[in-house]
DNA sequence: ATTATATTTGACACTTATTGCCAAGATAAA
DNA sequence: TTTATCTTGGCAATAAGTGTCAAATATAAT
């Protein structure tokens, strides 16, 4: 069964709907065609300028793209980890806790 | 309102607890005493193997003290974060849904 | 107050990750 | 087969992480 997409498989899904080459996309980042293609790739992580910039470029919404980037990176730090998943766990109650007392 | 402990705090807490001075733990764990200082005050961050030694040394739960340790690193990535929750909880969904599907 | 011990701080060095450029190789379209 | 696109891997520059050491500060005991 598929799983669901990386953010790498949504960049360049919507860049070839949009019929843009990655030189083109590359050249309005101001980056190399081969990071762009690294990043598509899931061989290299984006910085968070670059995905804001692509969701403006790919016309995607910022706040859903912004999401699923940060949550990769969220997973990323804990993939090998047995303790993942209470480790997620510990970390929304924490910050539920501390949202509710700081402000 | 006082907030959940950090990591460095309950190593602390727990190293006073027993009387034993930084020195003599930092040697335990083969590390410079200036580090386990810092490290007891959040100003850096342990490496997993030195949780692991330090639970052993401490007599802490290691299950728990991980989970404290990778749970206080999630947190660490979106800390500045607006969508830091939504991405959490984003990342949660993920996890289920991987777990799901190739187990 | 002095001394001794413990902790903290900051400068430095070393290593590892990250980020990017470039050129050569592989793929695909014409 | 030519041409355009994309991928790969090597290299350089920079940033981040990890530790040592020595000096400064704090704590405790005489």
């Amino acid at each position: 069964m598929k799983e669901s997409k990386t953010t790498g498989e949504i960049l360049r899904e919507e860049r070839e709907k949009k019929g843009l080459l990655l030189r083109q996309v590359a050249a309005m980042l101001d980056i190399d065609t081969a990071i762009l293609s690294k990043i598509e790739r899931g061989e290299r992580k984006a910085s968070k300028e670059q995905i804001i910039k692509l969701a403006e470029i790919l016309e995607l919404d910022e706040e859903a793209l912004i999401v699923q980037y940060l949550s990769e990176k969220i997973l990323y730090e804990i993939k090998d980890e047995e303790l993942g998943s209470k480790a997620l766990k510990a970390a929304e109650q924490k910050m539920k806790y501390n949202n509710k007392n700081n402000s």
